[in-house]
DNA sequence: TACTATACATAGATTAACGATGTATAGGAG
DNA sequence: CTCCTATACATCGTTAATCTATGTATAGTA
């Protein structure tokens, strides 16, 4: 199933923090990794990515870091900050109350 | 805690909808009933609220009519349709496989 | 009589994600 | 060797949902 782009807005910025978080990592890398954990349901586009990763490290969330790989490729790598960490519980908190509210009213509950 | 806009974008005509869809409702005891379920987490404003019911009501989702209370006000009153029933059973189902997914790459998993 | 809550409505601003498009390189197929 | 595809990063313009602000009007209360 298609997932409308409207559910999404707010929690991309927090899944990418969070594959970041549990180790450096760069674009290419965070979309797939996405879209395997998500079991294809996110399938981040490249024009939705990149921006956030700026604005991730404008904000000081991220650091980023250039690197070569074997075969002379170079990559963006990013690493999550203290400020990135502590960024991450807030909006995980913030994405715990919100699900549950909405789940609340829809009456999903388990 | 304040939940941010964009979290709720995409989520919040469907909560309308099941809200209406237990019994005919108007304007603003919908945004109490929102207000009260969500245990204050979601404070709908007016500016949203009614577009959103002039947008379900176009695509055909609600039918709205005129009734006044007793003491002579006149409030606009909403009805789900066949139509909107099944937006809500479709949409219901989109919200619980986004959200199973963010809790999967968020590792938020019960 | 004045204020507050109720009740509905619209306009403009903001912002996130998208699609389209562009650049460049590595690696494999032919 | 050449062409094509996957990788890799990037930016621009569009779309859409919500918000703030503002407006109108009436019922009930102080």
């Amino acid at each position: 199933m298609k997932i409308s782009k409207e559910l999404l807005k707010g929690s991309t910025a927090i899944m990418i923090l969070k594959i970041i978080s549990e180790g450096d990592s760069y674009g290419y890398q965070i979309v797939g990794e996405l879209t395997k954990r998500s079991g294809d349901v996110f399938k981040l586009n490249e024009g939705t990515l990149y921006p956030i990763l700026h604005t991730l490290e404008k904000e000081g969330y991220v650091k980023s870091y250039r690197k070569a790989t074997e075969g002379g490729r170079e990559r963006r790598y990013y690493k999550i900050t203290l400020d990135g960490r502590a960024q991450l519980d807030a909006r995980t908190e913030e994405w715990r109350i919100f699900s549950d509210s909405v789940n609340k009213v829809l009456g999903t509950e388990v």
